[in-house]
DNA sequence: TAATTAGGCTAAATCGTTTTACCTGTTTAA
DNA sequence: TTAAACAGGTAAAACGATTTAGCCTAATTA
């Protein structure tokens, strides 16, 4: 249990003026409404004295805003998400917002729950890496002009505002760049659901860039991984994979956690990378310059991307009515770490 | 900007009734004060219908609660916080709670400006890894019964709820297993500021193994690590520590970030461990698994830590007036990989 | 001298809830 | 027959701020 705080009425009263008046000083109004000097200073003494902070849910409440922000991703603890999360937190906090967030799991129906939470919490704006397929949760946050951002992965057909990376380029690069390194059969792993829009761009981009070489097998050697059971789905495709006459040369690994567990795929079965097999991943982390195997990797601009994110998100906030949807699309790089490839 | 939602006056006017009665049925009072059944599936009905959802800012405001908990650390996306951040969230949810993260960059200063906002913001409660040494911010948090626990780090004096982990004995238990190895002389990289507990205390466990083993050179090879500039600095130290006649053989690293900046720094100087030098730290990372070098690192029980924190803080929130204190050590586990010593 | 203006301040409404205390009929018990 | 009990509700205060509209006095202007 918490003491009872003071409140502008205390303050009010002990000085003998009106909270209106107090109030008025607090927010630098009081110029405007003509307060004396010295009431000001007397006002800010006696808040100093009695150690007076406002009470944020009662402003809040009256201003019809939270000044917080609504983080949803599927994975905080995920690297990407988390280096995004600390980012997007210091930018919020230069503006005075604060940023609650939220972990879905690639759950639908958890992700639409927490947007209708935040919503209740009356959050200012909502930054979502959406596991979504369905759009009607969506348009009604649209319909309410409510701010909204969707960050990383796209939902098609749904006019919003957007900050995402070239996902088909970046996958076509980093797989082309094994063919050129004259691998020729190369498996990928997605993660499901494939639904999701950073999922499929680069299985496009994968299959793309084996077209374009002609390379003729299609997606013979593509294979989706259960978000849920990463490690044990991975390595049980993994075996079958470099097994038989047919073995795969390369892999591409669709995200960081996916490469993960293609490393440790790698490690049980003592295969020689690049010898036996090449590997290359989308998402770069710190870690992978120190792993065994090397993984060559694309980097997405993480910085780049919460910045145009809150950009976006507060000109949304500040605008009364519709706002004009933006959408951004970043380039990602390749970091080809030499050892992962021949 | 966002459109008016409708309210329990709204309900209450198109029912024809009292915003009392509405909000009675909301909150499962209705049969406590005798509403009829009839009456309160109208009511229901009606909230479907209208699609009402109550405004969380005013419940809170008038429940003095806001149903949300503020994280301190010192960086979210260090992997350790933010799986820390991520069980909390897991465990949070299940109560209805949500949390604020927020990052100190290890400033004293900004500490206390989140800890002073996160209260004007109401929180119902704080978890902090905290790299205070004053503790008169605390003081005045103990003072009013505000619900808190510290975890990870301890801060002497403080009579609070604490949820940690044996660091001394688990730094102990590393660099005891470095010395069993035949290892003698064994740098120790710590991080300022040192004053934290956590850092502190694994400095004193490496001491101590040094000292029951007869290893008489007291903190000859021990650096410390400015926190905001961990990587060059560690390059530097390391350089130095690596070559003369007095050169070492074994280093310890005191969290994952100094040990990934020693992983980096033993590649660029194409340093053979564990051949040429041993390497353990603490905190693992679930990378740690494949790096190169390997590393043999002390686990943390981060699942165990977030659910006793937890416990404790629902205790201290559910309880009117000042509660017990509580504190627990949690045991660590040292994960020996066998490549990164002899 | 009367009317206007300006300076300095305040009362009360409002935001959307919860909760306390009370109201009005009807039924039951004595 | 009357008081008590009960069923089914409501009015209004409270939470702690912001903001609108105006009040009062003294000074200035015509």
């Amino acid at each position: 249990m918490i003491k009872k705080k003071i409140s502008i009425n205390d303050i009010a009263r002990s000085l003998g003026v009106s909270k209106t008046l107090v109030s008025l000083v607090i927010n630098n109004k009081s110029d405007i409404h003509g307060i004396s000097k010295i009431t000001q200073q007397k006002v800010w003494d006696k808040i100093k004295e009695m150690n007076y902070k406002p009470n944020l849910m009662a402003r809040n409440l009256r201003l019809g805003r939270s000044n917080t922000i609504g983080l949803i991703v599927s994975d905080i603890s995920n690297p990407f998400y988390s280096r995004m999360a600390r980012h997007i937190e210091d930018l919020a906090e230069k503006k005075g917002y604060n940023l609650i967030i939220c972990s879905t799991d690639e759950k639908i129906d958890k992700e639409i729950a927490l947007i209708k939470m935040l919503k209740n919490r009356q959050v200012d704006g909502l930054i979502i890496s959406s596991s979504q397929k369905n759009i009607s949760e969506f348009n009604t946050l649209l319909a309410e002009n409510y701010p909204l951002v969707l960050v990383d992965r796209c939902i098609p057909k749904l006019k919003t505002n957007y900050v995402t990376v070239d996902n088909t380029k970046g996958a076509y690069e980093a797989v082309e760049h094994l063919i050129k390194q004259g691998y020729e059969r190369i498996a990928a792993f997605a993660i499901s659901p494939v639904h999701v829009s950073t999922i499929n761009d680069r299985i496009q981009g994968y299959l793309k860039a084996l077209k374009d070489h002609k390379l003729n097998y299609g997606n013979a050697y593509l294979r989706e991984i259960p978000f849920d059971n990463v490690k044990a789905a991975v390595k049980k495709e993994f075996k079958k994979l470099i097994e038989g006459k047919n073995k795969i040369q390369a892999l591409f690994a669709i995200n960081n956690n996916i490469a993960t567990a293609c490393m440790e795929a790698i490690n049980e079965n003592r295969i020689k990378v690049p010898h036996d097999l090449a590997l290359v991943c989308f998402d770069d982390v710190d870690l992978f310059k120190l792993t065994s195997p090397t993984i060559t990797a694309v980097a997405q601009p993480i910085d780049e991307i919460c910045e145009n994110a809150l950009k976006f998100l507060f000109a949304e906030i500040s605008s009364k009515g519709a706002a004009e949807k933006k959408k951004i699309t970043l380039a990602t790089k390749l970091i080809i770490r030499r050892s992962s490839v021949l």
